[in-house]
DNA sequence: GTTGTTTATGTAAAGGATTACATTTTTGTA
DNA sequence: TACAAAAATGTAATCCTTTACATAAACAAC
């Protein structure tokens, strides 16, 4: 396959004039662009990548950064990093971590090794110390889940103000006794939301029980339906559940659905993230939603701000709670 | 951040030296070895990928081509590549085409510079020609959908044989009356599952009517409920239902559901692909389980091989129909 | 027709690794 | 001890661009 060099002498002109008219440089005269872009043309040339990288140290690779590539919390968060991504000539890595430390560590490598830019880091489990070291030398921003140990970039919502909006909507409808379905407290986010539910329902004066409080290891399907049965068997059964993803909510909505338990009329439900399945369900799920195309974007363009060496600010978007037939 | 020739410089060797360390090469004195493995840890020293990626003309990196990235369909395979790529030592781009061919020729563009080194193609929307055109040059490997011309190696199933076997599970229950929700048939897969569902019926003397096969532009949850729509206002109504695709299926069940059609007493149905929500539904969806994670690692080793300069056979999967609550 | 500016083009170094080939060191043997 | 063969290490070219700096060309002004 053609290089420079040789475009340069079918061209009749040196490399750097070649590099010169590539890179869209206007110093060039129109004749010699011509024949340049013949010579291009001619030798089917097209500029490699590698050594253009190395030249520059740079990669134009983002990392992003999954527990898993199943979870459709994450389908439009990546859509908005990728397409900011593509504008400014940069492609994504998607990396699945599993949550595993040897695989994160593999990706981590990547930047290590240059080849990678930055990261963007949505996993709540990753290991926060070595995000901490590898900050210092290279550019991460945290997207939605985030530590503000090491002063690492985040954009995130209000978790606890997005909790507090969805209880007290239940707590409106005339629930007085509401279930919690939540991840394990080692989660910012868990705490945060957990708190926004304390917050509602001491406002309205509801005592705030353990045994409504639900902890799931994950957040998935099977989750939910496991911590419905718990929740079911209680004497005191509650009368509304507030999960903190939807797949959780989805799996009790599967459970209650076979236990023959109505829903909305005899249990309500709300989720979390508003993810494509959630407005598919029998019946419809009431969810909070988060702006993620725009959380993508803004991860996006914050890091390449960061590569750039520009200085970025932490950033807290809108959430919105979106009412469906489940309550 | 230091590079290879300062590691040779404090540990006193050449630069080949340190090389044949970083690669294991054993024709090192254990002796050196140490010396050279000091320096590498004072000096902090990683080697950079862009440096010898331009020496090996190889970025190591390979590209996933899928037409969304929330598709569920592509998950496992997915996981299958990522795993096999990752015991090679390459990592996968992936590269939502939207079924966009300007979106996809940005992404041939990035073989084309050697920022990847070949690609997987999954998108059933792919311009052939650009990819037969390209796999001159390139390594190139189609998985699941697939074109003959231009004889680029694929890994798929026996679609017909799948929905042959599917529909023949439906009239082994006594339907005789069967729907088909296909796809657009400019799809081999369409046309193939089309096949594989004319042949049972006839096998068993049933009529092929069209009006009992619906078409629709897409696979996804709406297409599924359109189309149940329609079946349901026919005036000789199907008592099962073949979706060539889950999200069709569970489309369907949300309409019939809320039309309160019971599944399967009422009206039976059959998906394909066993994407998750396939068993998270009520009641759970009977469905054609292709062997998606193995898909995935035989397309990612076919075409590293072809990489390689190995020669490639065409590969055929065995599929599975899971018989679950909704037939 | 000089001289001085501006503008266009060329030269060569740099970026960081790998490796064929050359050279040195070690080992083995007579 | 001397020499040959084998093993370890070193030298320098190579992969392909970009770009600082040098040079050449074009043009303007006197």
């Amino acid at each position: 396959m053609a290089n420079i060099n040789e475009v340069a002498k079918l061209a009749g002109v040196s490399v750097a004039t070649v590099s010169r008219v590539l890179n869209g440089q206007d110093v060039v005269t129109p004749k010699t662009r011509l024949k340049v872009e013949d010579a291009i043309k001619k030798l089917n040339y097209e500029p490699s990548m590698l050594g253009r990288n190395l030249r520059n140290s740079e990669s134009r690779v983002l990392l992003v950064l999954i527990p898993s590539i199943s979870n459709p919390f994450y389908f439009e968060i990546i859509k908005g990093i990728e397409a900011t991504a593509l504008d400014y000539n940069y492609n994504i890595l998607l990396c699945e971590t599993d949550s595993n430390p040897e695989r994160e560590n593999i990706y981590f490598d990547l930047v290590r090794k240059k080849m990678a830019d930055g990261i963007i880091s949505m996993d709540p489990a990753v290991n926060i110390d070595t995000l901490k070291s590898l900050s210092e030398k290279h550019s991460i921003i945290q997207c939605s889940e985030y530590s503000t140990e090491g002063n690492i970039p985040y954009v995130t919502i209000d978790n606890e103000d997005a909790a507090y909006r969805a209880v007290k909507h239940l707590i409106k409808l005339g629930h007085q006794k509401i279930a919690l379905f939540n991840s394990n407290e080692k989660y910012l986010y868990a705490r945060q939301r957990k708190e926004g539910y304390i917050k509602a329902l001491k406002e309205f004066n509801l005592p705030v029980k353990e045994e409504y409080m639900i902890y799931t290891d994950q957040l998935g399907f099977d989750n939910g339906s496991q911590a419905t049965k718990k929740i079911m068997n209680l004497k005191d059964r509650p009368t509304a559940i507030f999960a903190v993803s939807d797949l959780l909510a989805i799996g009790a909505l599967k459970e209650l659905n076979s236990a023959g338990v109505n829903v909305p009329d005899e249990m309500a439900l709300i989720g979390f993230d508003n993810i494509d399945f959630s407005n598919m369900t029998h019946p419809t799920l009431t969810t909070i939603a988060q702006p993620m195309y725009q959380m993508g974007t803004v991860a996006a363009s914050m890091l390449i701000n960061k590569i750039n060496g520009k200085h970025v600010e932490n950033t807290v978007l809108n959430h919105e709670l979106l009412i469906r037939e489940s309550t």
